[in-house]
DNA sequence: GTCTATAATTCGATAGAC
DNA sequence: GTCTATCGAATTATAGAC
């Protein structure tokens, strides 16, 4: 009959509202405690049909977590702005509709989880590191990145994970001219 | 017949071995992969004794993690040396044989469990806040504490749990020298 | 494609012999 | 105090009717 009003077939949706409730219950409780009846639930489908599409739990949470990162083309920033531009686009992540679940099952699996734990890795040898290099070509590189990673990550996990109060009331702009500046410095800066 | 050599009685071990069994498995792999088998695999006694002997996963879980921060006194520190001081007794006490394990329990724990996500609030609240407000009345010294502990959090994360290269890498000194200043600014700079 | 029923494990926790 | 045996619940995953 072809009368669906998308051209979407049923089972292309069903695997689509599987993977955004696996991704939901990931981001809330992490992966252990996310269990496939509760995924189903939120997907309002039968606990079988997850298998059914993804094959096994792990399968499903490692497309949970599959995305790129899209990091911000610092060549083109103005070298004084750098360290703005870049705790603005890092806020924009992880606060948008589409990666910042995903950063958070990310993070939150990766502190128990060694696929997720190598992933994080993987993204900051491919990613961070290479977007770094392109701009500076000082000394220790690889320190300096490190810096900026463990400031950036630490500002999500007080902020998405544990959410210290102080660090989630904050507001973007506030966040923004804080940290900006440390970042600026350990982009050109002395170490 | 009291013929042990140590005054310890027999269940006292026990338990302690019970315990540090815990606490290095919960270290390794998080709350919900350290199952109570495993625990007691390592520590070389039946899996019904830690039942026995602590009540609970739970309780056990609580008492692997039941421990203070003891801060540094940054009453007496020099104002210019505030922020050296502060990422060196992080330091200290992360890579120091006492609190090092339990403070990566707590860190790893709290990423999917609430219990530990608590415990960090609480800490949080209780000694980090205070320790501030008595060297410095400026305004918004919780903001300051909030960016003091992610960028503290984020070394931790990286360095001890994630083990990104060139964080785990660094020499001490080289964080205290990066990193100090950063924290300098967050406690009596401008924000 | 969908769901019921259930297999096969694994978990925390308990009962009871010794 | 210690260990064997096991319970009951929860888990992922599968088989097969419709």
């Amino acid at each position: 009959m072809q009368n669906n009003k998308s051209k979407t077939s049923k089972s292309e949706r069903t695997t689509a509202a599987i993977l955004a409730a696996a991704q939901g219950l990931f981001a809330e409780v992490g992966y252990e405690r996310a269990t496939v009846r509760d995924i189903a639930a939120r997907a309002s489908i039968d606990p079988a049909m997850v298998i059914r599409y993804f094959g096994s739990k792990d399968v499903l949470f490692a497309r949970a977590i599959e995305f790129d990162l899209r990091l911000p083309n610092l060549a083109q920033t103005e070298l004084s702005r750098l360290g703005d531009t870049l705790i603005r686009h890092f806020l924009d992540l992880w606060e948008g509709p589409t990666s910042g679940g995903r950063l958070t099952i990310l993070l939150r699996a990766s502190a128990t989880n060694d696929e997720a734990a190598a992933k994080m890795r993987k993204m900051f040898a491919a990613q961070v590191l290479p977007m770094l290099a392109k701009i500076s070509d000082r000394g220790e590189m690889s320190v300096r990145a490190g810096l900026i990673s463990s400031h950036l990550m630490g500002i999500a996990l007080c902020r998405y994970v544990l959410k210290l109060p102080p660090v989630v009331s904050m507001k973007p702009e506030q966040i923004v001219s804080s940290i900006g500046p440390t970042l600026q410095r350990y982009i050109v800066g002395p170490l």
